[in-house]
DNA sequence: CAGTATCCGATGCGATACTG
DNA sequence: CAGTATCGCATCGGATACTG
């Protein structure tokens, strides 16, 4: 890695950052990732190999911290204050994203894993009744979405004590909301680009349940906090950003 | 340049930004550069082959607009909007490269002739008496500094007329103020590590010359703004450093 | 589960030279 | 001044397989 050869802070800075993934490792530990495959969810196209050299990396950069848990005797990394400190930086670059990136949801990099895996880890299971709530989720997509052998236009997701898991094959409870869409509508609903009422009205979305898990959908499934980020040409609001930063500095080490 | 894969839009923004030296360019363009070779004179480690590559993928992506300018017929790249609302972004990212960054100052990596083109770049010809003043500037290291056969320890500031010259050769003209140093000390200086007071009553800094211009050392002798982020463990301002981004939305295209 | 070892291919990027 | 053309190497990182 050649450096940029100034005393600039910015340069500094972008030297660490600038590194493939990153970024990404970042994001998802201050979104609340800990542990080696738990960050690997979140980065699924990265090898093994380059994000075990980046936490490296990392941790010499003095951004995390690698410890064994007392208790679990796993091994963790945990964001420092330094990396907590990007929060808000990290914040407005993906607010800046939202609103000026344009090469978003291209057809062909729709992916419903991604996006399914996405939205398993931040449902939250509080939002729902007590009990549990079985959603089945039915992409209509044609051809039918797949991979090889797996078929993936069918999903649940299953809600039991607090706990959340999101399935590839029927878990055999019984459904209590069905959710019909497309991949690409699902996507846009995702990143706040369709709002659930107009989705619904033109039948790009059909959801079929009681009617008050039905009426509070847009309160339990959920949908990336970048979707509020209003589009240009509206200003954006600077510190409503950034104190939405995930990263509550205190917990860091 | 493979993509992340992913609808965050964090990691559509570092699709874009991560590129090797696209961030300073754009914080060249944000800071007033708009001509290639102003350009370069910022990133001057990188070739003019990768500039134009990246120049034109920076266009590509909306964020800067090439044109010839009317009246003198020369090619100028202007920011766009969209660049201009990275500049919090980029001016927090400073700020915390300043705070968390610790591989600062090594000595092998200082360079006189960054620092004095950096200076150069920033001296504020209104902050001058009226008429010509000549700031020499003496570097004290040992062994010399030189680069091939150039001796880089003796340079010279001209300001006139709201214009700045920096010169490795003795313009010639009757010099106002000395200024005697080394090389570390006055990147401390420089970066905000070293108060200038400090400086001088440890014989580190040497200023000769007429008692105003002496006593307002700081004022117009520049240094990085950078110099003013608080180090930890006091806490960061966020707002004091997005206000104070360079760029004014309302210049662009 | 939490990584390492090894290999190898693409390509990013630097170096140099050249041009309207 | 404002770039382009060409070359070639280093290295980054992806793929695959393996391990305590």
């Amino acid at each position: 890695m050649k450096t940029y050869g100034q005393y600039c802070p910015i340069a500094q800075a972008a030297e660490i950052l600038n590194q493939r993934w990153t970024l990404l490792i970042l994001r998802d530990l201050l979104y609340g990732a800990r542990r080696f495959n738990e960050i690997r969810k979140f980065v699924p196209l990265m090898s093994p190999t380059l994000l075990s050299r980046r936490l490296r990396e990392l941790e010499a950069s003095g951004l995390i911290n690698r410890a064994k848990n007392k208790t679990t005797g796993v091994i963790e990394y945990h964001p420092t204050l330094a990396a907590a400190e990007l929060a808000p930086v990290i914040e407005l670059l993906g607010a800046w994203g939202q609103r000026w990136v344009r090469n978003r949801l291209k057809e062909d990099e729709l992916d419903a894993s991604m996006l399914m895996a996405t939205i398993h880890s931040l449902v939250d299971a509080s939002r729902f009744p007590p009990g549990r709530t079985v959603v089945a989720i039915l992409f209509t997509d044609d051809p039918p979405l797949q991979k090889e052998a797996w078929r993936l236009d069918q999903w649940w997701l299953v809600v039991d004590g607090g706990e959340v898991e999101l399935c590839l094959r029927d878990p055999g409870y019984e459904i209590d909301v069905f959710v019909t869409t497309d991949l690409r509508t699902f996507t846009r609903y995702y990143m706040g680009d369709f709002a659930f009422r107009d989705a619904a009205r033109s039948g790009a979305i059909e959801v079929i349940g009681p009617k008050p898990l039905v009426d509070a959908f847009e309160r339990w499934m959920p949908r990336s906090h970048f979707g509020q980020v209003p589009r240009p040409p509206e200003p954006l609001d600077l510190q409503a950003v950034i104190s939405r930063s995930p990263a509550k500095i205190g917990e860091y080490s």
